[in-house]
Parts: C-alpha cells; structure tokens; sequence
DNA sequence: TGCTAACCGGAACGAGCGTCCCGATTGTAT
DNA sequence: ATACAATCGGGACGCTCGTTCCGGTTAGCA
C-alpha cells in the first residue's frame, strides 16, 4: 500500500507526464545507460523533478519498458487473430524492427543489468503467454516445426534484435532464412 | 616507427605476460567494462604498471582481442582444410561458444563501443576473407545456399554471439535450426 | 488577494573509474 | 660492490553519473 491517492499539482502532473514521454524517446535512442541529467534537460525539468516521480533511474526504466511491453503484445495479439500461420512469424520480425529503434527494449530482452521475469513478472507472463499460443497456432497451421518451444522462440528474439541493432538493415536479409528454419521440412 | 628495440628488463617483460594472461582471462569473464583496477589486482602490480605497457585501457583491450582473433582464425583455417561442407557450420558454432566463454570478444563482434574494422583492419581483413573461403567452399560443396554472401555471415554471427550470452546453453538448441535455414532446399 | 503546502531547478555529494605522477625499489652493466 | 636508469606500486586527480538536499517559486484554496 504505497499508493497516494491525493491528485497531483497540475505542474507536477504536467511534469511528469513530459518526463515520461521524454524518458521514452530517449532510452529508445540511447539504452539504458543514458544519463539521467540527459532526460532532464531534454525534458526541460530538473534532475530532483525525475527523481521526486520515480524513486530511481531504474524505476523509470521500468516503467517505460513495462509500457513498450503493453503495446508490442497488444499489436501480436491483433497479429495472431488474424492468420494463425503468419502470426508468429510476422511479430518476431516485428519485434526485430522495433529493436532497430528502441534500444531500451532490445536491452530488456536481452536482459543486460535487467532481468525481465524478475522486474516485470507480470508483463513477462503475459507476454510468454501469447507467444506459446502464437506458436502453437502456427504449429497447428503446419507453418512451424513442432519441435520448436517457447524457450526457443524468446533465444530467437534475443538473436534477431542484436542482428538488428549491431547490423542494421543488414539483418533483414536473414529473415527469410530463419523462416527457412523454423520452417517444417 | 614508434618501436623500440631495446629489450625490457626481466620484471618488466615478467610483468608484461602476467598483465597480458591475467586480462585476457579478466575481459573474458567480465567483458571489456572491466576496471583497469580489477586486472591489476588479480595480476598482482599496480595500476600503473599496466600503464607502462599499454598506452590505455583500450589499447590493452585491441591486444587481447587481435590475439584471440588470430587463434579462431588459425582453428578455422585447419577446420576449413578438412571438411569443405561442413567448414563454415563448424566455425559457426564454435565462434557462438566461443561466445559464451569469453565476454571480450562477443563485444569486438557486436562492435558495442569498439569498431573491429576501424580498431584491428588487418586482424578483420584476414577474418573476412576466411569466411568468404569458407563460404565459397561451403556453396561449392552444396551445403550452404548459394545466396547467401559474407555480410550475411557476420549478421549470423553477431546474432548467434548474442543468443549464447544471453541464454546460455539454451542456444545451443537452435544450431539445427540455423543449419536448416543456410542449407539449399 | 493572501497563505501554505507542494513542487521546482540545479548545486552538492559520494562512488567508481581511467589516467598520471612520484618517491621507493630493483635489475644490470661496470 | 656500486651506480644509475628502468621499473614499480599505489595514491592523487579529474571526470561522469546516480541520488539527495534546499532555498526559492507556484498552484490551489479560502
């Protein structure tokens, strides 16, 4: 029970609001190692500003993650219902693409000073869920090797977004060859 | 010609091989994020001890790297002389363990604040052109599809590098699955 | 309008790290 | 054995960065 029901100031609202979408385009460009003094004057607040919002530079990664996380599944689920046999494979490049921009994710996935499951455990389920049913869905369309499980799908994730942000257009070239392989012969 | 041929003096040149087995160790294990510290306590001498040989950390680092790339490059060349088709997958897999093990040069692969082309062009010349040999030998014997050309290659690697670090054995699980994606149909 | 609690910016602090410096030590040539 | 130049260890310096603190400012209410 930490919660503070009490409505915000409007500047502070307004404050932070500004940091968080701020805080947002910059770990997307930078990563997480960005400085917090960096967020600050882009954001055109103050250091003490970012910190009496989120205790810690870690807290507000979190919470910006925990947001991107939202929205990458919210577009798989629409992915999946769509066509069962696609759905897989169109998030995974999905998800490679936004790696190319947002390097805060692709250091989410890949789990550098950051384990998901363990900050995150519910975004971390929820997206683990939906990717067993995409997988499952394509096993059943005949789309994917049965013998491919979800452990596997998120190796693959990690694999494909260093690709993306290390080589840049570069490793779209290899998306049709992993297609190959998770491809039933 | 920045040499100088004077030979060291027998604790410098004891100094230098401890500073240079104990870094190579040290990056493999902590990746070159590593305190200049850290190595110099483990090697047992003072910090500036390291500094008399390397002229920074960096360069301390492009040793080590240059010489780990000589010995995969060395290894690949024996393996590519004894099994045309099977050459590149070899060297595949085993830079990806390589990976798993030694931290320093994952990160001269990924090009993570060191660009292996601008820092060692020599070391990464003689690189690439093994692995076109080997890809050309490869696509020769039928094993490898013949569309494929050797940026394609260092995306894989670059790709495999990041799943073995970050999941582990867990990776390993993926190599047929690869090899499936590179193989004709 | 005036009061006050909430909020603000940015200076200050402390920790970590690369690099430099210097008094003490040691290898080596004579 | 002696002398001197090379080398050594580790403390000092400067910089970056996360976090805290505080004197000044402002939103919101009476």
């Amino acid at each position: 029970m930490t919660e503070n029901d009490r409505p915000l100031r409007a500047d502070a609202a307004r404050n932070r609001a500004r940091v968080l979408r701020v805080a947002y385009e910059t770990f997307a460009e930078e990563g997480a190692g960005v400085p917090i003094d960096e967020i600050a004057r882009r954001a055109g607040v103050g250091a003490g500003t970012i910190y009496r919002h989120f205790p810690t530079k870690e807290a507000l990664f979190q919470a910006i993650v925990a947001d991107r996380l939202r929205q990458v599944v919210e577009r798989a689920r629409d992915q999946a219902a769509t066509d069962p046999g696609e759905g897989l494979y169109a998030f995974l490049f999905h998800l490679a693409e936004q790696g190319a921009t947002d390097l805060g994710l692709t250091e989410a996935f890949a789990g550098s000073g950051f384990d998901l499951a363990t900050s995150l455990p519910e975004a971390e389920r929820e997206f683990t869920t939906l990717m067993a049913d995409m997988l499952a869905r394509g096993q059943r369309a005949g789309t994917v090797r049965p013998d491919v499980d979800v452990d596997d799908v998120k190796t693959l994730i990690v694999g494909l977004q260093a690709m993306r942000r290390f080589r840049g257009e570069q490793a779209e070239r290899l998306y049709p060859l992993i297609r190959a392989g998770l491809t039933p012969r």
